[in-house]
DNA sequence: GCCTGTTTGTCAACACTGTTGACAAACAGA
DNA sequence: TCTGTTTGTCAACAGTGTTGACAAACAGGC
């Protein structure tokens, strides 16, 4: 029945995702992935409703390489850790597509696994159902959240983010110190190291403030 | 000397702020903006040199709106708290311009007035200079990625916006027990109330985890 | 085998977006 | 008065997502 498909929904999203690895996510547009796949821009309109959808499709997809199996002697910690550690490479490298991952849950395969995995060790860490709902909802808010706000400059080359944290920290150390003493005191150690460290710092103190939640210390 | 400028920087800034306060964030485009000043939108590129220069310089204009001051019984935690609740709230009503102004700091004004006071007032909870920054990165990513997280969501009228909670508690709700158990498990629990409410348990988590830090409980 | 209906890709077009370069109006200073 | 600079206007370019009309190509019913 009907025209033989050239085109498969499974195709494109595999021809999406290597046009996003290769080239950067401003380079998924229509007309350029139409290229691509060697058809017209408006054959996509085919398979998918919206721009937006196939972009939620790729999200997703990219998500499958986050790996949320708990290591043998490895604690609740440890492994929510890793699987936001490794949650947030993976969206870093997608600026817009973090924001849409998690602002409106894709009720795609990946993002639920990796929704399971992290309830699952909240849960196994000893808190009641609402703090494990309050736990998640944080660390979610806290990666993806950190992720879609670091991602245009983790797409700079590392010597040109290097030069822009050094710029922010001499901009904070400038400031007169009768208006800004806070700022003057603290400017050395604002923007050093790398934008993961920072991440991991936070990530490691609202962990702190989670384990105090416990029933069990 | 030269031609008597009908446009200023200020003026313009100003009726984009009416622009987005009216009409959305995204309304502040080059030809709309023309529009509502009466002038060509080729004008705007005589005072900034680029679209994205305004939209930072009207963020920081909207971070106006956050007071910074610590009231005279607040300790550091609650003055801290209360400073991020209401960044959160200002950043929510722009949504790309919140990731913006952290991710380039604006070196605008009110960027610098906020970023002085959370120091000041983790400096005064008795951290030492290294703790101090890395509990502002962690305040600043939770709260702003937050805000750039549930910026669409927020844009939604209420009523859309709870019907959308309870699809994603549904969806998770009638994941298959075998294959996600904790995620049916939890799911009652889960987008329960307001996004607002969401973010400051969140906030109250890493807030717990900076005190730990602290030399003097 | 033929007609019909449905699917699916193509094409032209619309309504946008940011941005640039040429041009002219209007002033300040020499 | 002449010159130089500023500043707004205009046309245009290269993009973007998206829609509607059209045609090619197949499957099923007669």
């Amino acid at each position: 029945m009907g025209r033989p498909a050239s085109l498969s929904r499974g195709g494109i999203i595999a021809a999406a995702a290597r046009l996003v690895r290769e080239h950067g996510v401003e380079a998924l547009t229509a007309r350029r992935l139409g290229d691509a796949l060697g058809c017209d821009p408006t054959a996509l309109y085919r398979h998918f409703v919206t721009m937006g959808d196939l972009e939620r499709e790729v999200g997703d997809r990219f998500l499958g390489a986050v790996d949320v199996r708990a290591h043998a002697d490895d604690d609740w910690r440890k492994t929510v850790r890793r699987i936001c550690v490794k949650l947030r490479r993976v969206q870093l490298r997608q600026p817009r597509l973090a924001a849409l991952v998690s602002a409106a849950p894709t009720r795609l395969a990946n993002e639920k696994r990796i929704t399971e995995a992290l309830l699952r060790e909240l849960d196994r860490a000893g808190l009641s159902s609402e703090q494990v709902a309050t736990g998640y909802h944080a660390l979610i808010e806290l990666t993806v959240g950190s992720a879609a706000i670091d991602a245009p400059l983790a797409s700079l080359p590392a010597a040109e983010r290097r030069r822009t944290y050094n710029e922010w920290r001499r901009e904070y150390a400038g400031l007169s110190p009768a208006e800004a003493p806070a700022s003057v005191a603290i400017a050395d150690h604002l923007y050093l190291g790398s934008a993961d460290s920072r991440f991991e710092a936070a990530l490691d103190l609202l962990l702190d403030g989670i384990s105090l939640q416990r029933r069990v210390h």
